[in-house]
DNA sequence: ATTGACATTGAACACGCGTTCAACGAGGTT
DNA sequence: AACCTCGTTGAACGCGTGTTCAATGTCAAT
């Protein structure tokens, strides 16, 4: 029955609602107007009265998931003072790796929206900058890494160093959606432990097989 | 005007062959029964009757793109005698990243599938065993780096170091594809390795802000 | 009370898709 | 020459989609 209900903020955060639960159910694939109109009870016609499209409310609700939901929290609390800065960087890298296995949903969802940016620039323009907030949850630590050694780090910047555990993390998410029983988190973080913190002892020793 | 004209095996490869031109310039959601036939010369029909379905025309699409193009080549090949093990690990993942990043086109096309895989198990089936393969090519590196050092990666099998290899790589390949003009390859590979093999003067000291 | 603005509805439209199928014609076989 | 097999065609069907729109009811202002 037609009439005034609610002010225009209010339905569309109920239709963008609706639509994730949709999204996180079904995802991009199963995401149609008459679903989300349908999960909303709401008609189709209101849904493309608030939402000037379809393509709108990808936008909208990718949007709405990036503020809302991944990658929000506590992202720059610094370590105890003293600790090495590999350590933290790890730290940060582990906690990270964590907090993305926890949601797979929302991971799941985020990668059928990164495929859609292959093709769609306002789409590809909003993961981007999530993908770079991202990668700047590494930056301080990278950067206390990179002026300790400054010699050994040269030419290399924090945003590279960034970059290089931002991909560890994606790549990570991408085995585990693939393959959500053959990996094994912890390993991999300690794998990755064991790679870059080496035992003292044998970093002067060059031993041939 | 119907007739006979190739042998099932020709006709079946010339469709292949024209799918694989419509997924590489529109994507799987450009591929269409209709613009296949097209790229292809042939009606709709003879599409359906060597394929029985679109469902089976994509699997056998993956399944060909997988043995043709994707990730061949001289996997196996050692380093010269005498190189330390994670110097050759690096190399292969350099020359894995350098080969991958050539083929933009079929690696987008990768992640359409593997999207794809989420939801359809035949084809989650065929990019498990292609990852795995991929992993698999990291393997003989990543053991001589643990049986090296044994006590460095307790607890860690190679195929763990491997999975961590291929997680980079998968994740650098994620970011290329988002976003080429930002993502360097080199200084990403130039990054890792001053990761990994560190300054042997630096091993010993450490050095607080 | 009357009006006007506007949120709301659901039937209808146009389009593209995967799939079906009766008809057709070029071989090989008899 | 007649026949059969089967690769081949393209029109047609059914379905699901995004989108439109005239109609309707509610609320606030007059």
């Amino acid at each position: 029955m037609p009439g005034r209900k609610a002010p225009e903020s209010v339905r569309r955060d109920e239709i963008l609602r609706a639509a994730y639960r949709v999204a996180a159910r079904d995802r991009l694939g199963g995401l149609t107007t008459r679903a989300v109109a349908a999960e909303a009870g709401v008609s189709v016609g209101l849904l493309l009265f608030h939402f000037e499209s379809k393509d709108g409310l990808l936008v909208d609700l990718l949007d709405w998931m990036l503020s809302h939901t991944i990658v929000a929290g506590e992202m720059h609390r610094r370590p105890p003072a003293g600790t090495p800065p590999i350590a933290w960087l790890l730290i940060v890298v582990e906690r990270d790796l964590a907090h993305l296995l926890k949601q797979r949903e929302r991971v799941e969802l985020f990668y059928d929206y990164w495929v859609l940016g292959t093709r769609h620039p306002v789409i590809r323009r909003l993961i981007r900058r999530a993908l770079h907030r991202y990668r700047d949850a590494f930056r301080p630590a990278a950067h206390a890494i990179i002026s300790e050694h400054p010699e050994r780090y040269a030419g290399l910047s924090a945003d590279d160093l960034a970059g290089v555990c931002a991909a560890f993390i994606e790549g990570c998410a991408t085995q585990t959606i693939l393959d959500p029983s053959r990996f094994n988190a912890e390993r991999a973080m300690a794998t990755l432990k064991a790679l870059v913190v080496p035992s003292p002892s044998s970093a002067l020793s060059p031993v041939p097989l």
